[in-house]
RNA sequence: GCCCGGGUGGCGGAAUUGGUAGACGCAAGGGACUUAAAAUCCCUCGGGAGUAAUCCUGUACGAGUUCGAUUCUCGUCCCGGGUACCA
């Protein structure tokens, strides 16, 4: 055995090692019990980050602990490959987005199997690939025919000069972010997922997840944020036409005074009078420069315009103007509110703005609302008053009866509504999934034949970030015969959306080679659904709703059986990191400061807000350097031992040293003791000597803490602590070499708890150790609940709740003996001895609590 | 704005179900070994008082519940994530 630790000639062997013999590769075997491991796959953007070092050290570590706990564990790694920035580096540096992306999973590739992850490399998928992507083509045309893929018309930020949509992300303060010109919202005609039909379904079940965290539940639940209400139609004064709102609160319908539209309302032009035709242009012209976040917001200056038409209260007659307000979003009910300002804020707000008439109808108890003194509006419960027969009832109550009211009138009824919107799909960009969609000016949006799929992506395309989709350029891409009539036709040149392949990854991964179907039905019924998903926080919502709903939509299409894909779910924290900049050059990589400078212009470098490491703001560190360095046992010891995995990691380098000095320090302990415990017999409990017997409580406790803290909470950081303490009682434990089948014990047991989070050198330790077999053969170890049992415990006495004094007892000690130990103890009773002892709390095991008074 | 989190020494963090605040590691200081350096080992390490025993104080801030609060409740401040075309 080598005296010292090498990292990086230990590392090549056992990757060698496993490139070789593949042990990871799994198949469905119905003697074990399955366990599917999966990490949220990553973006190819080049290189591996710290947050994938940090995503993917934590999914090996539980990998490989199911593994030796006799699982059947699937572990697959794939790429979510296509996406924007592909598109912009083809922009910026002529490179095509295709060679851009294959160069780039390449590199990473390199980089995870260089972190040694156990993965089933042979189900590797990359979602560019036409036989991945041929399968998306036909969920979608399934979806079309079922109704539940749909087109219409949906704003997109425009820029004039570069001819071109923009994401929000290319929006930067209202403007383009390549020439800085002002960004417009232009209309166009989409594609969306019906995902408000599952809405409630998705609702129901964020019941019955239990194996997720809470706050992700809730954010699920906000966002798509179901209320119940009632629908209300207005009639138009004058006008064989009438306007439906949507209210939580029918129980205030008397003192609805005004109506307010959204600006795009479809009835917003007929509804204006010629005479006030320019004023609402221009108003409608000045709101669709603002974004709907602003919009919405509750320091957003309320403002509107008149129509010049009038609406009647179905209830009371009353004569109701029509305004168009700028908070008013056509996105959520239907566009349409019916104001009440003395019962809802912003309604008051505007009200008193445009000096519009206010009733009070919910009289709060123990007040009487006048609207001349009101300074703002009264939202919570009360007695209905001015509401005609309704009037002294509960306003709970008056909800339904008033709902139930309208409805017999044939003028509203009850009604749900959600938050959540249908999913919009349709992207005007070339790196992404083709629509399979044929447009023929007879036929319509026509379907591309299942047999003709997949609509292959073309290679052939240049890029200038200008003109439009490069898609609907390339002629020999877009012109093709109508499937159904035969006569010239043009291909949907738009592309999806990319969380849709981020939708069902997971299930191809099941049968990632299927020639026939999406997915293989008995190969997705044996490992789905996935026993545990881990992946980021900013995931809560949308990638993670979208993958919920795909699976109800397979569901749903006879593809599987299965209502939820992710059994558990754990979300990591994201790693962060000071940002930095140089008023000449912007963002500075870490590495371009120097002493607090800026390494090119010398200037002074700026620091800037702690967040999330990203490629955009540079403040990322390299993983690669920190494995070329110390290897990647310490890079993965490292992330997982800096901090809790739900936690945000603020990264600085200095804990990296202490990580890697552990590892020599383990390394070491095998080394020094090698020759001791060559060759010993077994431990007999019987004969063994205190210091013995107090090492191998240790050995045991430290086996309970380290399976504990791995299986039911992610602890790894206080694992990992626990086996330090353990390596240190062991070198510092009294008369060792007495009990070498102790010290073996105690010794084997280092290299078996630390195996999950640092596999390379504990490997090797292993076979230093005389076994030939490799770790995962030999299975986690299990303790020995009699090895845990102490025979004295300490009790902290406490006086008034202050600690005056610890007491050792023997273990099975009982309470008034502890009680006694306890008012024994002579610093406590220096605290005691001229008071009353009013009670005595005993809490076994752990405290006595005396109260003087 | 809205929704979801978080805030503990110089730093990362620990503390079972409300029961010794600061485990483990880093950094720093002191010492041993060495011709020297690296490596390693030992000691100190929230703040204040004290020779010491020990005492006071302390978990963002302000209240409350409790024998006892980092933990539970209410309010305030600050930071992070998401906000539907970044992934």
């Amino acid at each position: 055995m080598l005296e010292r630790y090498k990292p990086l000639e230990i590392e090549k062997y056992w990757q060698d090692q496993w490139l070789e013999n593949q042990p990871w590769k799994v198949s469905e075997d119905g003697n074990k019990p399955k366990y599917y491991l999966l990490e949220m796959f990553p973006y190819p953007s080049g290189r591996i980050h710290m947050g994938h070092v940090r995503n993917y050290s934590i999914g090996d570590v539980v990998a490989r602990f199911k593994r030796l706990q006799g699982y059947n564990v699937l572990h697959p790694m794939g790429w979510d490959a296509f996406g924007m920035p592909a598109e912009n580096a083809a922009i910026q540096h002529g490179t095509h987005p295709a060679v851009w992306t294959k160069e780039n999973i390449a590199n990473m590739r390199t980089q995870l199997k260089r972190m040694g992850l156990s993965y089933d490399w042979s189900r590797e998928l990359a979602t560019c690939d036409p036989d991945y992507y041929r399968w998306e083509q036909l969920i979608f045309l399934k979806m079309f025919e079922k109704g539940l893929a749909y087109k219409k018309s949906a704003a997109v930020n425009w820029c004039p000069e570069c001819e071109t949509v923009l994401a929000n992300e290319q929006v930067e303060e209202e403007c383009c972010w390549r020439c800085e010109n002002k960004v417009e919202q232009k209309e166009l005609d989409q594609w969306f997922f019906r995902i408000t039909s599952y809405a409630e379904e998705l609702l129901e079940w964020t019941g019955k997840l239990p194996g997720w965290p809470e706050s992700v539940l809730t954010m699920q639940r906000n966002w798509i944020g179901k209320s119940t209400g009632a629908e209300i139609e207005f009639s138009v004064e004058g006008k064989d036409q009438s306007v439906r709102v949507f209210t939580t609160r029918p129980d205030t319908l008397f003192g609805a005074t005004f109506m307010s539209l959204a600006p795009e309302h479809p009835l917003a032009e007929t509804l204006t009078v010629s005479e006030r035709r320019e004023e609402v242009a221009a108003f409608i012209k000045k709101v669709q420069n603002v974004d709907q976040i602003q919009r919405s917001s509750d320091e957003y200056e309320k403002e509107g315009v008149f129509t010049g038409s009038y609406c009647v209260n179905p209830v009371n007659g009353a004569k109701m103007p029509v305004f168009l307000a700028n908070f008013v979003l056509m996105g959520y009910g239907t566009g349409a509110v019916m104001a009440v300002p003395t019962h809802d804020q912003r309604d008051f707000e505007f009200a008193r703005k445009y000096d519009l008439p206010m009733q009070v109808v919910i009289q709060p108890e123990g007040e009487t609302l006048d609207p001349a003194t009101m300074t703002e509006a009264w939202e919570g419960p009360g007695t209905m008053v001015n509401s005609g027969d309704f009037d002294g009832l509960d306003n709970d109550a008056g909800k339904e009866k008033v709902s139930a009211a309208l409805e017999a009138q044939g003028a509203g009824q009850s009604s749900v509504n959600y938050r959540i919107r249908d999913w919009l799909v349709s992207r005007q960009r070339y790196w992404g999934t083709p629509i399979p969609i044929i447009y023929c000016k007879d036929c319509g949006a026509v379907p591309v034949p299942e047999q003709d799929l997949p609509v292959k992506l073309p290679i052939d395309i240049e890029f200038t970030g200008e003109g439009g989709s490069p898609l609907a350029k390339l002629e020999s891409f877009v012109n093709t015969p109508c499937p159904q009539c035969g006569q010239p036709a043009r291909r949907e040149t738009d592309t999806f959306d990319t969380f849709i392949e981020s939708s069902w990854y997971f299930l191809r991964y099941a049968s990632p080679h299927c020639e026939t179907s999406p997915v293989d039905q008995a190969a997705v019924d044996y490992w789905l659904p996935a026993d545990q998903y881990i992946g980021g926080v900013e995931h809560a919502v949308m990638h993670l709703l979208y993958a919920r709903f795909w699976t109800k939509i397979l569901r749903d299409l006879g593809m599987i059986s299965l209502d939820e894909p992710f059994e558990n779910l754990l979300t990591q924290g994201m790693v962060c990191m000071e940002t930095r900049s140089c008023p000449e050059h912007g963002w500075l990589y870490p590495e371009e400061v120097e002493d607090g400078r800026c390494s090119r212009c010398q200037a002074e470098a700026v620091s800037g807000r702690n967040e999330k490491m990203s490629k955009s703001k540079k403040n990322v560190i390299d993983p690669d350097g920190l494995i070329k360095r110390y290897g990647a046992d310490t890079a993965r010891l490292f992330t997982l031992f800096a901090a809790p995995p739900e936690k945000d990691l603020e990264w600085n380098d200095q804990g990296v040293e202490g990580c890697y000095r552990f590892l020599n320090r383990i390394w070491r302990l095998v080394y020094d003791n090698l020759a001791t415990i060559d060759d010993v017999s077994e431990v007999d409990t019987g004969t063994l000597s205190s210091a013995a017997k107090d090492l191998r409580r240790l050995v045991h406790r430290t086996i309970k803490k380290v399976t504990e803290d791995i299986d039911g909470s992610f602890h790894f950081n206080t694992a990992i602590a626990a086996v330090m303490e353990l390596v240190n009682s062991i070198s510092a434990a009294p008369d060792k070499e007495a009990a070498p089948e102790v010290l073996r014990e105690a010794i084997e047991s280092v290299v078996r708890l630390m195996a999950p989070f640092v596999p390379h050198i504990c490997e090797e330790l292993w076979q230093e150790l005389g076994y030939e077999d490799s770790l995962d053969e030999c299975g986690w170890p299990v303790w020995d609940e009699d090895a845990l049992l102490a025979d004295t415990l300490l009790i902290v006495v406490q006086v008034n709740g202050k600690v005056r004094g610890k007491v050792t007892v023997a273990a099975d000690a009982d309470k008034d003996t502890v009680e006694a130990a306890a008012l024994a103890d002579t610093n406590v009773m220096r605290f005691i001895a001229d008071k009353t002892v009013r009670k005595v709390i005993v809490v076994p095991g752990r405290l006595v609590n005396i109260v003087v008074g």
